[in-house]
RNA sequence: GCCCCGAUAGUGUAGCGGCCUAUCAUACGGGCCUGUCGAGCCCGUGACAUGGGUUCAAAUCCCGUUCGGGGCGCCA
């Protein structure tokens, strides 16, 4: 017979005999009669067997929790149970059974620690609450990747094992790639701006991206997943109003899809109203100095400098007009102030989330800011090739999607935003 | 790389020198209960990360080790 999904349980299913399969969430036996709670991604249904009527196939004393079963019966008109959908059992097929006790509540509101959670990941995705960030965080890509689509972006693939790093500074994780040293990407930069050469006009890529900081926080992973894009002919306003249109339709779709089964509060963020705050970096380094802060021009700020920023512009705003020497060699400085970039970065209250700039499309100035950052240009010739026969201008950004979907679950740790998660010290699962 | 902090049953916790053959909840095993729905009631199993030290006495204090958490730096 045919499956049932729980949520699919409605009116035009009651007296009728249906078939749902899932997981057991819990088991509660009376003298006279037993429930059965189970579980599919859907939902939560009660499965009724009355003692008092013919067999149903197994031994209900054998059931353990999570065990995978299928159950044949009526979903009847009558519907006693005062929580949940009800099915009354006629049969009943345990197609695999759970071992007992489990690493890790599933059914039990008994909050677990992280690590624990993380090393029986399996189970703990099992607790709808936690499906329901990955159902989020997979509706808020597909908003944003619907909406760069209608915009003319094509979607790439580039390259995840390189011969050299993207900016030179940042540390790399290295690999063996036959007879030769290679590195995991830290960024498809360099691959999106050569596309731009190739008259691809608009891309962008969903990948992972590598960094191997050292970091110990709860907003770093080691392995994340980038949401890339450089447009032609642009400049870094164009790519903040391609930002925020995207921002913003990412959080619509994954509102209009919220996942509930109903046991489990999901909260999110609501739309944001366009266009966000624009605030120049100039602008907000004052804001800090008046606040106290200790911080010079030319200086990055710290996560107190930005709770003072934040503060002031509690939703989303982008910071504009960094300084040069905060921005890496490929950023176009602003023509009007030379200590200046054309660049950005998206904030949400202290979180940074995205950085992006318009691009340098001219080959000698791309040369002299190689120089001036302490990289070889020899290094990356296979980059500035591109850049000698015919390179537009051009803009973009990246954008770290598991610190928005962070900031749209109010999470307070980034992990939680990833399946397998890759930190500092966790490789496994 | 730097600075703080932590480790007690399957899970989450209390205890912080003798009252600890270690608390509570939940899970797990057994029993009771004419449909439960955060079910309830009774019984049971189950833990002080590890190696040293201090002390008459260590879960508790000190040191090392292992594992973990948080913050900083860096960034998405």
């Amino acid at each position: 017979m045919k499956r049932t999904l729980i949520s699919e349980l409605d009116n035009d299913h009651l007296g009728k005999t249906v078939t749902v399969e899932g997981w057991i969430h819990e088991i509660k036996r009376l003298k006279s009669v037993d429930f059965i709670m189970l579980r599919d991604k859907t939902g939560i249904v009660q499965v009724t067997v009355k003692k008092t009527e013919t067999p149903i196939g197994i031994d209900l004393g054998s059931l353990t929790r999570e065990s995978v079963m299928r159950v044949t019966g009526e979903f009847p008109e009558k519907q006693i149970s005062k929580k949940m959908k009800e099915i009354t059992a006629s049969k009943i097929d345990l197609l695999n059974v759970a071992a007992t006790p489990l690493p890790l509540p599933v059914a039990e509101n008994i909050e677990s620690d992280l690590e624990t959670r993380l090393n029986n990941r399996f189970l703990d995705l099992r607790r709808h609450e936690n499906y329901a960030i990955f159902h989020t965080k997979s509706n808020l890509l597909w908003g944003i990747r619907s909406f760069l689509h209608t915009h003319g972006f094509v979607e790439v693939n580039t390259p995840k094992i390189v011969a050299s790093s993207t900016e030179g500074g940042a540390d790399l994780f290295r690999v063996q790639y036959f007879e030769m040293d290679a590195y995991l990407n830290q960024s498809p930069q360099l691959y999106k701006e050569i596309l731009i050469s190739s008259g691809f006009e608009r891309v962008f890529e969903v990948g992972p991206a590598f960094r191997a900081e050292k970091h110990n926080t709860t907003y770093h992973l080691n392995e994340f997943t980038s949401i890339d894009i450089e447009m032609g002919f642009s400049n870094h306003e164009d790519a903040m109003a391609m930002l925020e249109g995207s921002v913003k339709s990412g959080i619509e779709n994954a509102l209009s899809h919220a996942h509930n089964s109903g046991n489990y509060q999901l909260r999110m963020l609501e739309v944001p109203e366009l266009p966000f705050p624009r605030v120049e970096y100039s602008k907000c380094l004052s804001m800090v100095q008046n606040a106290g802060g200790k911080i010079e021009f030319g200086e990055d700020f710290g996560p107190e400098h930005l709770r003072v920023i934040g503060e002031k512009y509690p939703g989303f705003y982008f910071i504009t007009k960094w300084p040069s020497e905060l921005r890496p060699f490929y950023t176009m400085v602003d023509p009007d102030d030379e200590t200046l970039t054309n660049s950005f970065d998206l904030q949400f209250r202290e979180r940074e989330i995205t950085s992006g700039a318009q691009r340098v499309h001219d080959p000698e100035m791309l040369r002299r800011r190689f120089v001036a950052k302490g990289l070889n240009p020899e290094d990356f010739q296979f980059y500035l090739n591109a850049f000698r026969y015919g390179m537009p201008p051009h803009a973009g950004w990246g954008l770290g999607l598991e610190r928005l979907a962070m900031i749209l679950l109010d999470l307070k740790n980034i992990r939680e935003t990833s399946l397998f998660p890759r930190d500092r010290t966790r490789i496994v699962p």
